[in-house]
DNA sequence: TTGACAGGTTATCACTTGATTACTTATGGT
DNA sequence: ACCATAAGTAATCAAGTGATAACCTGTCAA
């Protein structure tokens, strides 16, 4: 609810607030969706005016648009971030520990994640479908660029929507409510999992 | 007097009636998810009257916990039916593909599948989030059961997620969008893809 | 100094939404 | 036959929604 950034006494130049509002878009779609989302909560989020928020961005579907473009933009970057570093081999176990990290990295800040996972739920609403349809065909490219062949590429995402899924559904952070879910949460966050605990934690507190 | 309104449809039984409009509430918030729908979509979709819906079922909260647990419920049952017809043995794969072709089924009425999506990334609303955990918790006990250990069930578990976004954001429906999308679905759905497109057909045409 | 423009806000609107209240009318048991 | 009860609806409400219009004001070049 609180601005994460105090309400500028100054004012600053268009491109700068766009950036700020982005941010603050980011924040509150990854809390409650498209739907669950007012632009009122948008602007409170980054501490502006309701109507400067429409303004900036046209209607309320541009600017999840936006944040969704720029979201799954920011996730298929970090993969391929990591691919850049040195050359990739798909049969070395090493390297696919190397995009794990790539997503304990993501899972710093979920709200790329929830962004996403929110958009591709969306999918009803047809632009947003659309938009989901090339944000996740272009994760898909990035790591079928690494030559590891379309199976191994599903596998990998498949991997990445439950964890993905079990964030949203804050499963981390109710680690204990039931043995099962311990099982599962150990099960699939495995090496990330401390990543994983200290996000919730920080989450929590603040 | 004044009849000013057309003669009453027929009544039904509380419990009939109660079916009904759960189902129509499974259809429209399939369509829209928990946010996006209103309870007047719901009366609509059902044919009543908007106050009437809300009488059920108390609030739109309830209305949709009870959605979301009655989806997840017939998913783990659609997978315990399986396990229930003859002995399931984790090392045979066919015994896998039987369990791929109860998904198919649930492929047939995807509302089930879209309502646990939307239920598990509305996991921002507390008593959703606490349903959501407990509904994924049932799914990886059932699948569990077949003693298979943690990981080859978090495996299934994870494609099956892959699978519900991918018909969340409409891929089938698109197909030709893209080449990578194209090779996405093939190689997601693999020999249930048939049936997605069946579906997908059908569902587009009414 | 000034004035024009970019960076904002307040006021307002038409519409939607979830929920409450009060009312109407089939239906079945006696 | 009758009426209590259950099955519904119409009317209404306060709050919230996205968007528009009108207005204000810091900042900077000339």
């Amino acid at each position: 609810m609180s601005p994460r950034t105090a309400p500028t006494a100054s004012r600053m130049s268009a491109e700068d607030r766009r950036q700020l509002v982005l941010d603050a878009a980011t924040r509150a779609f990854a809390r409650s969706g498209y739907a669950g989302t007012s632009t009122d909560a948008v602007a409170k989020e980054a501490g502006v005016s309701q109507p400067y928020v429409v303004r900036i961005f046209g209607t309320k579907l541009d600017l999840f648009l936006e944040v969704f473009t720029h979201a799954t933009g920011r996730i298929a970057a970090a993969f391929q971030r990591v691919l850049a570093e040195r050359p990739f081999d798909p049969d070395d176990d090493a390297d696919w520990a190397r995009l794990g990290d790539a997503y304990t990295e993501l899972l710093a800040d979920r709200d790329f994640l929830l962004v996403m996972m929110h958009g591709f739920t969306a999918g009803g609403t047809a632009e947003i479908g659309a938009a989901a349809r090339a944000g996740m065909a272009g994760i898909f490219d990035v790591i079928r660029s690494t030559g590891c062949g379309d199976e191994r590429a599903r596998e990998f995402i498949a991997q990445g929507m439950l964890l993905n899924v079990m964030i949203a559904m804050q499963a981390p952070e109710h680690a204990q409510e039931s043995a099962s879910l311990t099982a599962l949460i150990t099960c699939a966050f495995g090496d990330t999992l401390p990543a994983v605990a200290a996000a919730s934690t920080a989450r929590q507190s603040g």
